[in-house]
DNA sequence: TCTGGGGTCCTAGGACCC
DNA sequence: TCTGGGGTCCTAGGACCC
């Protein structure tokens, strides 16, 4: 038996869980740059306001509201994250980590037993415990799971599909919010007659290949109660990205030098945390799409000679990547970096001809490098150009830095912002 | 002023091979 | 001028997800 568990409004839970003074008041939480709104919890939902909002936009009834906002502090959710994880193991030895909020549980086909007294002590543990709702739902497949937890969060937290009216829930239940069916689909779907997840139940597999691609089978099939997506071990992750957007536009190279060397550290901190080398990197560089000016985007990749986690090398190639693919003149809005074709990290092939010494000192400078930041904390220890242009003369705006303007502690992860007890 | 960031999986099509 | 059949591997781009 599959549970599909997830926070409800997880950020903004996140949020409430050390600001008793947010208990049932609304609360949004913004995107990186403090964009659009990412996250809002039920109290906000009622007033009006949707994920997807843009926040300059709706700031004005925000405020009118009485909404309080908070930019993502992502530190804090990966560690309550992390939380959750834990005691859903404690469940259950089988957890798939979908996203940060969601989870997969893999349960044994016990017989006589009610899952679903096993799902409400697992909400209650979780409220108690960690201090953060969580809904949960019950079903013999991933995809009846997840909608299943969809309808839970209206059953007051857990939702059983052996209990409930099943037909009948799936002609009440719109086809594009069933897992797997976006945009695209969901428009191909609705003019053909498909409305209702009960409708692509019923839809003929052999038309479902042709028009919705294996995919969309395996949703068929999943509807049907036919477990068709696995349970996903992933040994090492495929890419790496780090990008933002600037908060204002950059228009000199200098400028782009420095926030891409800053998202180089970041990327190989990421790639280095997971034990990880990377054989290509690829840089893109672009302007706002919304602007009306002149746009231009563009990117470049390179592959390394064997695969590297030496920041020194990868920064090199990513600046001179960047040099590449910069034109002048243009009010640049994005840049980003990607790293690919993972290998591990500790268990690479020796080049015959390699320099062993030489090896050896860019390890035990990497290492010293790691742990300086490590210990701490990030940035204590940096490449050159990282931070440099930062526009002085300016009041102190950094025209790439990320805006943050309602960044809460980090009350787990920073000794100084854990809440005192007075 | 201001419109997120980070991922995975699948497919089509090209290059190349015998 | 005619111009097979079967296969692998790689990559770009689309679709989807949270």
């Amino acid at each position: 038996m599959i549970f599909h568990v997830d926070g409800n409004s997880f950020y903004a839970s996140c949020e409430r869980l050390f600001r008793p003074d947010l208990y049932s008041k609304p609360v949004a939480v913004l995107s990186n740059n403090d964009g659009v709104i990412v996250a809002l919890d039920q109290e906000c939902k009622n007033l009006g306001f949707k994920r997807g909002d843009v926040y300059f936009k709706v700031r004005k009834d925000i405020e009118e509201k009485g909404v309080t906002v908070c930019s993502s502090n992502y530190t804090l959710y990966a560690d309550i994250s992390a939380r959750l994880n834990s005691l859903y193991n404690q469940f259950c030895p089988e957890v798939e980590i979908y996203s940060i909020d969601e989870s997969f549980l893999f349960l044994p086909d016990w017989h006589n037993t009610d899952y679903s007294e096993i799902a409400w002590n697992l909400r209650e543990t979780a409220g108690r415990e960690i201090g953060v709702p969580v809904a949960v739902g019950i079903a013999p497949t991933k995809t009846l799971a997840k909608l299943c937890n969809k309808l839970a969060k209206k059953y007051g937290g857990v939702c059983d599909w052996g209990k409930i009216d099943r037909d009948e829930t799936l002609k009440n239940y719109p086809v594009g919010d069933v897992w797997g069916i976006g945009y695209a689909k969901t428009g191909f779907l609705k003019k053909h007659g498909i409305n209702t997840a009960y409708d692509l139940k019923k839809y003929p597999l052999d038309k479902a290949k042709k028009n919705l691609s294996i995919v969309g089978v395996r949703t068929v099939q999943e509807l049907n109660g036919i477990a068709a997506i696995d349970q996903v071990h992933r040994e090492k992750r495929d890419l790496i990205i780090c990008s933002r957007s600037f908060s204002g536009g950059v228009y000199h190279l200098d400028e782009l030098v420095s926030s891409l060397t800053e998202y180089t550290q970041e990327a190989v901190k990421r790639l280095r945390d997971d034990g990880l080398a990377c054989s290509f990197i690829t840089i893109f560089l672009m302007t706002n799409p919304y602007d009306q000016g002149d746009q231009y985007s563009n990117q470049a990749t390179t592959q390394f000679p064997k695969p590297t986690a030496y920041l020194p090398d990868i920064l090199i190639m990513a600046l001179s990547l960047l040099r590449q693919i910069f034109r002048h003149g243009y009010k640049y809005r994005k840049v980003m970096i990607l790293l690919s074709g993972m290998e591990d990290g500790n268990n690479r092939q020796y080049d015959l001809f390699e320099d062993t010494t030489e090896k050896e000192k860019r390890e035990r400078l990497m290492q010293c490098y790691d742990l300086l930041n490590n210990k701490y904390g990030r940035g204590t220890i940096r490449m050159g150009a990282a931070g440099m242009a930062n526009g002085q003369g300016n009041a102190g705006i950094v025209p790439w830095k990320m805006k943050r303007d309602f960044l809460s502690p980090s009350y787990t992860t920073r000794l100084e912002d854990v809440p005192k007890v007075l």
